[in-house]
DNA sequence: CTGAAAGCGCTTACAG
DNA sequence: CTGAAAGCGCTTACAG
């Protein structure tokens, strides 16, 4: 008999009690004498016995993991903030003894992609599920809240979707936005391009809205040419920033990149074609990942503390498992500006 | 009725069979008439069903499900290089349809982190697990594999045990070792010493072995207290060479460590005391994470596929679950010398 | 090619 | 405080 095979039966054979019994001590309930109590512990002890997991759902218990989906992303494997954020969640969710069933979803529009994530939920492998790096109105997550799952969210503000089971995590991408320009504009920077994000994405849209409203309100001008669309990514920040010096004949001063890996990219191409950041231009970031201290000149940017809103995150979706209240939470981190070598003042 | 409420009585009342035949239908067996088939699937469809995973496995079904466990590390978090071999391992996975519930070992010689990593095992809820930075001889895994679960180990070498069951994943620390080594001593280095990982690490021992047999190879001297122990992360390495600039008058033209992170915290420890690499000392890591080309100096190193080599490993997993040949399977990765800047010839 | 019935390992009313 | 029996959602001999 392997250990694997051991079953409550056996368990409740060798302690001379009933499946039932065993299973009420397995759960913790308060009707058992203390003295069977203990037998039937040591017994599962000494048998190395644990329950099966499927035999409990089946009737109706949780599963205890979380699904980790990850949309969106291109060869993830490189993606050093990405990963960060996964590792924070399955520490906290270890510590809280749940399991994490990460999935990776290049591209979320994909049928067999869309179906592979609603399996997760409707085989019940999960609780609930925390979702990286989706577009701010995403019909397979709304879905899935609406069918009634817990979902914790990274990055969404959907105004007057308050209902429950959403439970949503941001940073303040106004008020970092905002810290950044006035930062640029004390250093007498009045000529500011922007690399922005994925607009799709809230915090792609956010920064975006708000570089036009903190320039108004400092009453700088914004040149339009100056103004670039592109992904989070470093690939696409280089192609951004090529496309940018091609096109223009006068540049900005300053260039405010929507996140580190865009700021990455615009450096390479900026030191492909000749220019010098800070000396031509001064650069900024957002999100101030690993590499930031370490690349050359050391990036100037705003620290997020992702590790922190993962960790926030996930236990809320713990706790709102393990409550009955399933309100709608939203909840925001804060930043912090990081001072290195990438800006200079004009 | 929720979607999520949907049972296969409910497929089989609506497509006019029975549960038999929607199992059926669901496994793919031949034996059902393709008109039935084709009922059957656009209920299903319609439905949205996914058959409980919890059902399936209590009938024996495998759960399509990896374990991977990632033993020892502190701040996991900041650690890039496990965190690009999770990501490998999950890519793998869900390509091949297989989930990755993921676990996070700090100590596990602690018994209710054993208990934790046993647990998913013995309760069903994976098919296999890959273990990631264990001691090359690990209980816990040992007695895993002999209760016939198909693990997957990196970094493993016990002669003689070539059991069933057992899929190696090594890269070449011999001949990696040898092509450092080597090359240091083409740069007309010959006093060289050695900052080494944890010992009870196969490659932490075969690494630093080979030190030796390279040096007598050349017919260099090696002098003991240039040899310095340390574990495979930052912290450690900058406490071995902060240790060991304390305690040597003379020092070595370069140093060998055995590790890239190892080789941050010595430079780190160099440049607080005042040395410079690698004008006063080259320096030489091992692994080429993604940091070591933008540090300064940039480091030369040896560069490991570590992407690879989680991918070939969850690939034969996989394939040793699917087929029914257990056998044991060793692979090995090798090595490219990657030179930047942290070295220079005497 | 199809279905009725048993059973996987649990938990939960129900009865005592 | 304890146990016999039913049932969660599946799959699999078995029978036809």
């Amino acid at each position: 008999l392997k250990i694997a095979d051991v079953n409550s039966a056996e368990i409740a054979r060798l302690a001379g009690v009933s499946r039932t019994t065993v299973s009420r001590v397995i759960n913790d309930y308060p009707n058992v004498r203390k003295k069977t109590r203990d037998r039937v512990l040591q017994v599962i002890e000494e048998q190395n016995y644990y329950p099966s997991i499927s035999g409990r759902v089946l009737r109706g218990k949780k599963t205890f993991a979380i699904g980790l989906f990850i949309i969106g992303f291109g060869d993830i494997a490189e993606d050093v903030l990405t990963n960060l954020m996964i590792s924070s969640v399955i520490k906290v969710a270890s510590a809280n003894n749940y399991y994490v069933l990460t999935q990776m979803i290049p591209n979320i529009k994909d049928r067999k992609e869309m179906r592979n994530v609603q399996e997760v939920f409707y085989q019940k492998r999960v609780d609930a599920g925390i979702f990286v790096g989706g577009a701010n109105h995403e019909p397979l997550i709304e879905g899935l809240i609406a069918e009634g799952f817990v979902i914790g969210v990274v990055d969404q503000d959907i105004p007057g979707r308050q209902e429950p089971n959403r439970i949503v995590m941001n940073y303040d991408t106004l008020e970092g936005t905002d810290k950044i320009i006035r930062y640029l504009a004390e250093l007498k920077h009045t000529k500011i391009g922007m690399i922005s994000g994925d607009l799709k994405r809230h915090s792609g849209a956010s920064k975006y809205n708000q570089f036009f409203k903190t320039m108004e309100q400092l009453g700088l001008k914004v040149n339009p040419s100056w103004i670039v669309q592109s992904d989070f990514n470093e690939k696409s920040g280089h192609q951004a920033m090529t496309g940018f010096i091609l096109k223009n004949k006068e540049f900005p001063t300053a260039i405010f990149a929507a996140s580190d890996s865009i700021a990455y990219g615009a450096l390479r191409a900026m030191q492909e074609h000749g220019l010098k950041v800070p000396e031509d231009i001064s650069l900024i970031g957002y999100d101030d990942q690993i590499i930031s201290s370490y690349i050359n000149p050391a990036l100037t940017t705003l620290r997020i503390d992702y590790k922190g809103m993962m960790k926030s995150l996930t236990m809320q979706v713990i706790t709102t498992l393990e409550s009955d209240n399933r309100q709608f939470i939203s909840m925001c981190s804060d930043s912090q500006l990081i001072i290195r070598e990438s800006c200079s003042p004009l």
